[in-house]
DNA sequence: GTAAAAATTGAAATAAAATTTCATTATTTG
DNA sequence: CAAATAATGAAATTTTATTTCAATTTTTAC
């Protein structure tokens, strides 16, 4: 959460020529920076001593001695969940399974939390807010995904819906407007149906906000705005599996940030809500 | 716990006359260190730089530099968990937010963690292992972890299905045999029409695991097998917004489980299943 | 197309900080 | 109580970070 590498990465943009190789070194090896002085940075990433101080004060940064700081104390955070070995093999025991499992899921919540902007999410908050109704969009298991945040939107009283098919999302895309928000969900970001409503979507000129890998994709290069989520495959572990408690907790975050707008009206809702379900 | 403080608490039995004001000035103010030079630092406390440089290198750190550094990353370690307060406030910003969510949800697969039954796991497994057909039952926000669960379980190559339809959940029960299992999901345990289901389930002698919440229920009575999940509620958060991640959590090291029971076998069919679907 | 202005860059100078050395002082031991 | 041992900090040294500034490249304006 604006960590150190969330704004290494963001600076890749607009970085300087001789700052570039700096910041592409740091993302690869961050732990490695840590135990490194400028010089040996600077000969490692072929860039120059002044070029970094630079590149670490444009980032915010006192200068390189902080920003070394700073990163140090993300990598703990970031390590602190990453201690269970990652994958499984054949002669793994139950108790084994039952901690791995768990602990890529909860890395997954904490790696994600990494990645998010706090201007990203307040603004995506405030489209959903204003929205007159929202869209969840998601194939496959994302659709559940989607239909998860449509039950959660709908008990704060959002007018929202998540269609389990494709043509009737694509209904509903054309019949949007500028005042509704549509959610687009694909961990791949390239799933086709989706790019197709946001494209809808966008003709309409309705706000898209997406939620995908950390990577340069279809979809996120469409949204206006883009949640990421990490999360690291295996044979075992597909995408989906990884990324979906990563998501979930995205859903968690703008539903509760939306309720939170509005404190009191929110709890009124969730009380009516209450009184008619009592439980599942 | 092996922490910076921990071990500068620790030194203070043994520690020499000049280099106990330097560990008390830590413990007091461990953050103001990480942003003091040694000079500082020495003067601060009334004591030398060597005698710090001394002192670090006793507690088996490579200098003052690097103590310094390990220390910035414990403290972000423990300013991350003393933001995780559990409940939102009227004025909590969009940082609060992020961290209090994800927080709950890392903390609700953690506690479930804990109430896991490595035996019960395993006859799970085993159940599910040797079922024909597998039913999961779930209504409302349970719906879509019973959904999770089909999909899952599917891909590779279980029989099974979860139906939206509390008729059709009926209509598959009395059809089931005692070769078949169900899986019957209800956070409160008391849902009338999982409970029904079990029952019907049961006269057809199959097999019944439940996942619900930790606490004497009518469904953890009924069922063969009960998986328990830790949840805590408040206003914003529902039961079943803070039992979900835990539940699929529980999913995932049920399917986890049995795709690891058979490990070439499984990667024959999640690769056939890649195959056709390429990305959600 | 070109010249002035602005931005980028890194070598070298400087400053800052950390580490080591070593002589002095205190403490323990026989 | 003297010799041995341990502790200590001032100063020297080394390492590391920062700044300066002139050379170079890029952009802008005409």
């Amino acid at each position: 959460m604006n960590g150190v590498l969330y704004k290494v990465r963001e600076s890749l943009e607009s970085v300087k020529a001789a700052e570039r190789a700096v910041a592409e070194f740091t993302l690869k090896h961050p732990e490695k920076v840590v135990s490194m002085t400028v010089k040996e940075l600077a000969q490692r990433s072929f860039s120059s001593v002044a070029a970094i101080v630079r590149y670490c004060k444009s980032l915010g940064y006192e200068g390189f001695k902080d920003f070394k700081l700073k990163l140090a104390g993300d990598l703990t955070v970031i390590n602190l969940h990453n201690r269970a070995k990652e994958t499984l093999h054949p002669d793994d025991s139950i108790k084994d399974i039952i901690a791995v499992t768990s602990n890529n899921n909860i890395q997954s919540i904490n790696d994600s939390m990494q990645l998010m902007n706090e201007n990203d999410i307040q603004d995506a908050v405030q489209y959903l807010l204003q929205a007159k109704k929202i869209d969840f969009y998601g194939i496959g298991s994302s659709y559940l995904i989607a239909s998860d945040a449509m039950q959660k939107f709908t008990r704060i009283g959002k007018i929202c819906t998540a269609y389990s098919d494709y043509h009737m999302q694509k209904v509903s895309a054309v019949n949007l407007t500028s005042n509704d928000v549509i959610v687009a969900i694909s961990y791949s970001g390239i799933t086709q149906q989706i790019i197709d409503c946001v494209k809808i979507a966008q003709s309409r000129c309705s706000k898209v906000i997406a939620i995908t890998k950390y990577a340069d994709t279809p979809l996120s290069k469409l949204a206006d705005i883009t949640i990421f989520v990490a999360a690291k495959e295996n044979a075992f572990r597909s995408a989906a599996m990884t990324s979906r408690i990563a998501t979930l907790n995205v859903i968690d975050i703008l539903y509760t940030a939306c309720a939170h707008h509005n404190y009191a009206d929110t709890l009124l809702h969730l009380k009516r809500t209450h009184q008619i379900i009592h439980n599942d």
